[in-house]
DNA sequence: GTTGAGCGTT
């Protein structure tokens, strides 16, 4: 939503103005990159207001201070909103814009781009040609009515890379012979992601996939959008990964103190998409504000939802994974930096079960020193094993505060159900947790949730020696 | 007359 940056809507526009008057209008201030009357479809008729973009998104604050009179009509001025913005209008009164720049919806990986406000005169040639500057292009189409083979004024491009898309996007819109296009990630018409690429890795990034997921699911649950970018990224793995299995993943927070609630239930894929639900209560907790993860710095000022937000996870639930072994759970951005974790680990010893994703978070309170963040990361399961190893992730997160660790990761369960299971296995003395945690999971189809409580009360000693 | 349009084909 770049481009929204500096939009401003106007309201009360009489149905004489035109774009151009507006544009001249505006342009006293500054640059102005676009300006849209809205009609009617149907009619044709200006339906009073109208959108303006400057270049420059800081030209907006003296813009709004002035009065503007366009044709006879004082005209009122505002920030627009995004288009999501505004289906969820409400409760958060007035400011606008506060919340932009996450754009909910949309950010599904797809290596395709609709592209429109495409002109009439442009060929499937100039189209292409334009984008392969920004990477090799595997797919060009431009739209026509069925009918009288007219332009519809957009199309669609598909690119080998997701650098190249991002690249593309990266600015909203682009000059094209003259014209100025859009470009939007394109929608999922349906899943039939697959194909066209070869590499399984690709394919991963699809998030609606297969099954039926919705991922509404999560999208409108939380902002998981913005974490997961970093993940998949990095990661190759999908986030919400597209596969079947149905396994269980959920995640957990927990806590020091004694908290433990336990997470919510993610239904995995499998059945139920509860999704995340409950994240609220789940990392909930009250001491957690600053919680480990969550960027920034400690103790910088954040709102608990966001702290939810992003606390761990997130993405978790989700997380994939595959069969066995490995999974990559893992959490959450965490402050410390590594999100990174996630592959897998090595099916080698252990065993796995197959169980996975989850991550949770857990993350301590604040107290202090002590404190441990981290929490989580990723686990695998694996049995015994070395949990150090995969560490990782949660790892990070802790580190800022020292306290480390966390991490681990512990086997659990397996698919069929028994949890339980704490595993012990690891438990390094420096994370000093051990929780059992225990999930529980289902079976297969099943959702399953939740939960690990625990507390890991003790985390916080590790420090005495 | 006050918050947007467009999303597919083989």
């Amino acid at each position: 939503m770049d481009s929204d940056q500096g939009k401003l809507f106007i309201g009360g526009v009489s149905w004489e103005t035109t774009e151009e008057k507006l544009k001249e209008h505006f342009e006293n201030y500054g640059e102005v990159s676009q300006t849209l009357i809205m009609r009617d479809k149907n009619t044709g008729r200006p339906r009073g207001f109208a959108f303006v973009v400057f270049a420059d998104p800081s030209i907006l604050d003296r813009v709004l201070q002035d009065r503007h009179t366009i044709d006879g009509r004082t005209v009122e001025a505002k920030r627009a909103l995004s288009r999501e913005e505004q289906h969820t209008t409400s409760r958060s009164g007035g400011n606008s814009n506060a919340g932009r720049s996450f754009t909910g919806a949309g950010n599904i990986k797809t290596k395709k781009i609709f592209v429109g406000g495409l002109p009439p005169t442009l060929t499937e040639e100039g189209f292409c040609q334009y984008f392969e500057n920004y990477g090799h292009v595997t797919d060009v189409v431009i739209m026509y009515d069925q009918n009288t083979q007219r332009p519809r004024g957009f199309g669609f491009i598909s690119f080998e890379s997701e650098e190249a898309v991002d690249n593309v996007l990266h600015k909203t819109f682009h000059e094209l012979n003259g014209k100025m296009v859009e470009v939007k990630r394109a929608l999922p018409k349906d899943a039939n992601p697959g194909n066209g690429s070869r590499s399984a890795g690709g394919a991963g990034y699809q998030g609606y996939g297969s099954s039926g997921m919705n991922t509404t699911s999560y999208d409108g649950g939380m902002d998981s959008n913005r974490y997961m970018q970093p993940q998949a990224a990095g990661g190759g793995f999908s986030a919400y990964g597209s596969s079947a299995y149905g396994a269980t993943g959920y995640g957990y927070g927990a806590s020091n103190n004694g908290v433990g609630y336990g997470g919510y239930g993610v239904g995995a894929y499998g059945g139920a998409n509860a999704g995340y639900t409950g994240p609220a209560g789940a990392y909930g907790s009250p001491n957690a504000p600053n919680s480990g993860y969550v960027s920034g710095p400690p103790g910088a000022p954040r709102s608990p939802w966001n702290n939810q937000a992003s606390s761990g996870y997130g993405s978790a639930g989700y997380g994939a994974n595959t069969g066995y072994t490995a999974t990559t759970a893992w959490s959450g951005p965490g402050s410390g930096g590594n999100i990174s974790a996630p592959t897998g680990q090595s099916p080698g010893g252990a065993t796995s079960y197959g169980n996975q994703g989850y991550g949770f978070g857990g993350y301590g309170g604040n107290e202090g020193p002590y404190v441990n963040p981290g929490g989580y990361g990723a686990v695998a399961g694996r049995g015994a094993g070395a949990p150090s190893s995969n560490a990782g992730g949660g790892g990070g997160g802790a580190d800022i505060q020292g306290a480390g660790s966390g991490y681990m990761g512990s086997g659990y369960g397996d698919v069929n159900g028994n949890a339980g299971y704490q595993n012990a296995g690891w438990r390094d003395p420096s994370q000093g947790g051990g929780y059992g945690a225990s999930q529980a999971s289902g079976p297969a189809g099943g959702q399953v949730g939740y939960g690990g409580g625990y507390s890991g009360a003790q985390a916080r000693q590790p420090q005495q020696q």
